[in-house]
DNA sequence: ACGCATTTGATGACTTTGCATTAAATGCAG
DNA sequence: CTGCATTTAATGCAAAGTCATCAAATGCGT
């Protein structure tokens, strides 16, 4: 059994488990408290706003965000639901939807991205803080 | 408005939510076709079976498992319902229980640690692969 | 000893997610 | 054009997670 060999493998594994959940959890929270969005939700404001072609069909976004078509799909949803992005349907192609941001939905990311900003760097540093001990 | 500042932190970030996803999502698939696993269950047993103190309680598990106290809770319910831990009181403290694996649920780990370690090392590796392309 | 705050794990209610399925729209062979 | 496979997004349902709450056990001041 080749226990030892996999060693740094498994605690590489660990250390992203333990950074991504201290992370997301941060994000969640702060989100939430202050602008009262999910992680996920800010997520995919962040992506659509950032690429800002007027053209973003469902499916394009479900390679950058990581979740299935179901869950990307009720996601949208909520969104809509607050106001936040509209789903349009594509002459084109009728099964395609656009998402876009609505100016509410810009105005929520705008306001929340700073809280993101903030927390990744807080996170971040505080895991590398541990390097640097004395 | 420091956008450019913020870049590589949203970048670190990103890449670590891609190689999380991607890890997480092979290791529920494989761990769960070829044993019978989810990836919750294979940490826990993992993290149980390697700390081999007899005396586990509840809460010590929570900080290495990144999950609520509720979670995890459940979580060792269904382990303890699959036959693979026990749950068992404590004299001194009757709050805290013990978890320790059973036979089968020691003999499912040993059986499932190099799927797990082989999905480990192949997300891993394919993700060092792009820098070295060529 | 007693009362009360604290700690610990379990549970109810709700949310989010994934899988499987569905419905609609399109593409394409013949 | 017709019929059928394919693509795309939505939805029913069950699994799994979180938060708030609960009951039991303990600790501790008086």
């Amino acid at each position: 059994m080749a226990a030892d060999a996999d060693r740094p493998l498994v605690c590489e594994w660990r250390d992203m488990l333990s950074l991504h959940a201290r992370t997301w959890c941060a994000l969640e929270r702060e989100l939430n408290e202050r602008h009262g969005l999910g992680a996920s939700e800010f997520e995919l404001l962040d992506r659509l706003i950032e690429t800002d072609k007027p053209k973003c069909r469902v499916q394009e976004l479900s390679g950058d965000i990581h979740l299935s078509q179901s869950a990307l799909s009720r996601l949208i949803a909520r969104l809509e639901r607050d106001g936040l992005v509209t789903r349009g349907m594509c002459a084109e192609d009728r099964r395609n939807i656009f998402v876009s941001p609505t100016e509410a939905g810009r105005a929520r990311h705008a306001e929340a991205v700073s809280t993101h900003r903030a927390v990744l760097a807080e996170v971040f540093a505080a895991n590398r803080q541990p390097l640097i001990v004395r």
